[in-house]
DNA sequence: AAAGTCTGCAACCGCTTTCTT
DNA sequence: CAAGAAAGCGGTTGCAGACTT
């Protein structure tokens, strides 16, 4: 019934390994293949628990790890695979050629999840959080530029921030101009002096599916009023389906417009919002197509809201991850 | 230069899943 | 099918080196 104990832990050796040990164990690896990680310790003479062999095998001395720092590319993957995956470290490793789980956990928490925090980015929901953004850093910065603070938001959407400042330069109010999204409001304009706060609530008549500016009297957190123009965006069309499961909001689905809509920022003297009358535009008419869609899924129910989403599904998801274009403008060295 | 603090990462711990008997 | 060990996995810790005061 059942195995024999897997080892005796009395009297093993724990800490660092020695460079004697590295080579006991990559030699006999080599010799018998990796695995059968209980008797592997006695036969080759080590004085160390299975598990700590097959941690060391697995985590520093297999042969196909990559060494050295993550290069930005990867850095973008594990964004964007944690934001599916969450902290399947294990399932992340697996779509990272020559990383470990631990190696990637131990980048996450001390790289990748401070600077999200810093840029105001929950590392677990993905999504803005003013809240958590270190804005004296930003405000104060000598350097303090809207490229800057479009760098700063990128991974929530750029391309809406970008249109966010084009629409706002176009207003006769240039001291208060705002990006309200998903709650959120952001400065798109110099003033570093204007607080930023969150919105309790969103306007009742925030259209669908259309970018929107419009001055804008509101009350927003502690008592303070805003006034201004506001740009919002309220995306819910039929091109959700192309959003990942287990993503609620629409920043992901924005990325694949993103060469599309740079082409049209760079014009931007010439741009204009396609009703101007009543201040809004629909988002679809200008980005009529995908550059690079993922795979359009069959069920609607693994969206937004939905929670029937399969490993497949996912999985998919992840493979198309790697087909998006990472902007060049999207150097963080230069800002941080 | 010394002491204190911070940071990064290898390794461990303990829980869960998978596998063997 | 059940019991229990092996393997896998994610969270946490401890320590060495870097940095700051």
């Amino acid at each position: 019934m059942g195995r024999s104990p897997c080892c005796d832990k009395s009297g093993l050796k724990k800490g660092p390994w020695t460079q004697e040990e590295d080579l006991k164990l990559t030699e006999y690896i080599q010799i018998h293949g990796p695995g059968n990680w209980r008797t592997l310790p006695k036969n080759s003479g080590l004085e160390r628990c299975g598990k700590s062999c097959r941690l060391r095998w697995t985590n520093y001395l297999r042969p196909d790890i990559k060494r050295g720092r993550f290069s930005f590319e990867e850095e973008e993957s594990i964004i964007q695979l944690h934001s599916v995956l969450g902290n399947k470290w294990s399932a992340i490793a697996a779509r990272l050629p020559g990383r470990t789980d631990n190696e990637i956990k131990n980048y996450w928490n001390t790289h990748i999840r401070k600077r999200l925090i810093k840029n105001g980015i929950d590392p677990v929901t993905h999504r803005p959080r003013l809240d958590l953004m270190d804005l004296s850093s930003i405000l104060t910065s000598a350097s303090f530029n809207l490229s800057n603070l479009f760098k700063i938001q990128s991974l929530v959407n750029p391309q809406v921030l970008s249109l966010a400042n084009l629409l706002a330069s176009t207003s006769s109010n240039q001291e208060n101009n705002k990006l309200f999204l998903n709650n959120y409001i952001f400065p798109v304009n110099q003033n570093p002096n204007e607080p930023i706060a969150n919105v309790t609530s969103t306007p009742s008549n925030l259209p669908s599916n259309q970018l929107w500016h419009q001055e804008h009297h509101m009350e927003v957190n502690n008592g303070e009023y805003f006034s201004g123009n506001l740009v919002s965006l309220n995306y819910q069309s039929s091109q959700e389906k192309l959003m990942p499961p287990c993503i609620t909001d629409n920043s992901i689905a924005l990325q694949n417009y993103s060469d599309q809509f740079t082409s049209q920022a760079s014009e931007s003297s010439s741009f204009q919002p396609s009703n101007t009358e009543n201040n809004s535009f629909n988002i679809d008419s200008i980005f009529p197509t995908p550059i690079s869609s993922p795979t359009p899924l069959d069920s609607s129910s693994v969206f937004i809201n939905g929670s029937s989403t399969t490993e497949d599904e996912i999985e998919s998801y992840c493979n198309n991850i790697f087909k998006f274009e990472i902007p060049e403008s999207l150097e963080l060295e230069d800002f941080m």
